[in-house]
DNA sequence: CATCTATTTGGCTACATTGCCAAACAGCCA
DNA sequence: TGGCTGTTTGGCAATGTAGCCAAATAGATG
């Protein structure tokens, strides 16, 4: 693989991998209901402000969500509704992976 | 986020993890061109057989290629080709950057 | 059986990620 | 300005991941 290939792969990979985390993916889901603000989000989550915030930026410089500051609140929300796209899929590969276990037992 | 929520948030995002790889996205790239075995794999990534193979390991771990053995080699196939709808999304969210970098240069 | 090829596993080091705490920062309001 | 709330950043320890080499394993073949 030459370099170029390797850095478009990479480039892509950063992507899903903003979203490879139980934390964030809960964010994600999260967010696909509308905008929240951290303190909202960090409730929800039950860790500490500053672990929420940084798995927050982590999704914001993937490119995943926007973020727009008002007052002295800060407001996340989906930048690309397609990362939900995601979710059919993972359903499906545990789905495939269940139906083969059970018949595998049998 | 209780417990079991979390647990759900995870066993999910260990799937996507699996994908979080410039390598492994190349290896899930050229399987939905069809099977290959590992050797074939290795060639065209051009690292260690062993790393590819570990690489390998990951991505069927999550359910996402199947292996098959005939003779000495091994070949590795797609078991869910939905994961290759992550690289349309993917596309699509670079591309949201990229657009709106050149309007903020503006 | 001995050996060859294809693949996986173990082990190690280097590096990245996570999550907490403390501190800094930003906007609001008295 | 000073204090308050909401958020981000810096720093650190613990844990996880990547990639290489060497060794183990499995099937084919002489």
């Amino acid at each position: 693989m030459d370099d170029s290939t390797r850095r478009k792969y990479d480039s892509r990979a950063r992507i899903i991998k903003a979203m490879g985390h139980g934390t964030r993916l809960f964010l994600v889901d999260e967010l696909s209901r509308g905008e929240r603000c951290v303190c909202d989000l960090q409730e929800l989550v039950g860790a500490d402000m500053s672990t929420v915030s940084k798995h927050l930026a982590v999704l914001r410089e993937a490119g995943i969500v926007r973020d727009e500051k008002r007052g002295n609140q800060v407001f996340y929300s989906l930048r690309c509704p397609c990362v939900l796209n995601f979710f059919a899929c993972v359903e499906s590969v545990m789905q495939t992976s269940a139906t083969q276990a059970v018949e595998l037992a049998r």
